[in-house]
DNA sequence: TTTGAACATTGTCCTACGTCAACGTTTTTG
DNA sequence: CAAAAACGTTGACGTAGGACAATGTTCAAA
């Protein structure tokens, strides 16, 4: 595993950074030209190499990410040291260690970028300012609580008791995207099996 | 704020109903008696028996419940016909179908009241008027969700990898009071283990 | 208080999946 | 571009925990 540094980037307001976020938000909320630039304003560029660190189990997450480009990864790495990857996100969605962004308690896991990415970050004060003084990011906010609330239980009951193979059968069915994106070894972490059962299991579809 | 209206609370002869509510409202938000009145109109109670079912798969959950007496369990069955345990909630605390309730799509899980339980309905306009009406429930939705994708989060990667006696020794860390006051059978479903695994294991703690 | 059904426990057996290892291929990096 | 590291696949084998069943116990309904 390799940890590499952030590289920051200035805030240009003529770039075509926004772009992505901008459709995030006008496809979920009614919104404005005005109100879309206070909320872009609280974001600034920040670019990754591959296999970057953004955060590691036991610091505290301060940001918030929206990805632009590449893609984010959230992991465990249990005791025996068996990496447990929770979640994906691909370009135009966030991401973070929300547990420990909301309660301000160390985190659990790692934040990752696995391929050179661009990022847009908010830090935790912006984006509880944004929370509290505009309407439509109060509303994106609920619906992001909410659909990852969902998702979180989807995992817990569509995985309870299944065999492996069935949930691989998932995966193909819900998250396709995973498998041509994402290595084996990644998405065995995610599914709870190991690279040798997963590959087995695909070669009988 | 005047006097009559204070007293006229005061005297309210079904207020018990309300004392847990409050405890519940109080411990998390600043509020004033007005508020809390305004909040405590939207609730009704309702009785149930033991083992009665709210809600069936299929079925599109349109009420929240806070629990004053007993216990709601939720829970999903398989093709195979197994059970799954997804969350128990106690006297005190709020529990409902929650994904259905926020999307308004045909459930996925059975809620059931184990015990007879006496408990605070609410539907899904009112609570949802609330959440946007007055700022302390908005809080509490707020609060709602952040605490219920932690806690799924934890369940689902607290238990991933885990062998079997290290999820009964969590239980017993983190939820005792399930052991004692659930089945084994539903402890079971909870764990995501057979009945008779579990019995083994609790006799080699 | 009785009675039947659901539950808890424990034994025997079985299997899905993990572990470990070998080996070829792809990717990374100096 | 070459060496090394990481990855994917496949085989041999071990084991945690499920399936099934027998027996005793608890508990709710009448």
């Amino acid at each position: 595993m390799n940890t590499r540094r952030l590289q920051a980037i200035k805030y240009n307001p003529n770039a075509h950074v926004y772009q992505q976020l901008k459709k995030y938000v006008t496809d979920r909320v009614e919104t404005d030209e005005q109100a879309l630039q206070v909320i872009f304003a609280h974001f600034k560029l920040t670019k990754t190499k591959r296999n970057a660190l953004l955060l590691t189990p036991g610091q505290v997450c301060k940001d918030y990410y929206f990805v632009n480009k590449g893609f984010i990864r959230l992991f465990t790495v249990n005791q025996a040291g068996e990496e447990g990857t929770r979640y994906f996100a691909f370009e135009g969605s966030f991401g973070t260690a929300l547990p420990s962004l909301i309660d301000q308690q160390p985190a659990f896991e790692y934040i990752q970028t696995v391929e050179p990415s661009e990022l847009l970050v908010i830090n935790r004060e912006s984006f509880y300012q944004l929370v509290e003084t505009t309407k439509q990011f109060s509303l994106i906010y609920r619906q992001i609580l909410e659909a990852a609330f969902i998702t979180a239980q989807k995992r817990i009951y569509g995985f309870q008791g299944l065999e492996a193979i069935e949930k691989v059968r998932w995966l193909m069915e819900y998250q396709p995207k995973l498998l041509t994106r994402v290595s084996n070894k990644m998405v065995a972490s995610y599914l709870g099996m190991t690279p040798a059962t997963l590959s087995r299991l695909k070669s009988k579809l």
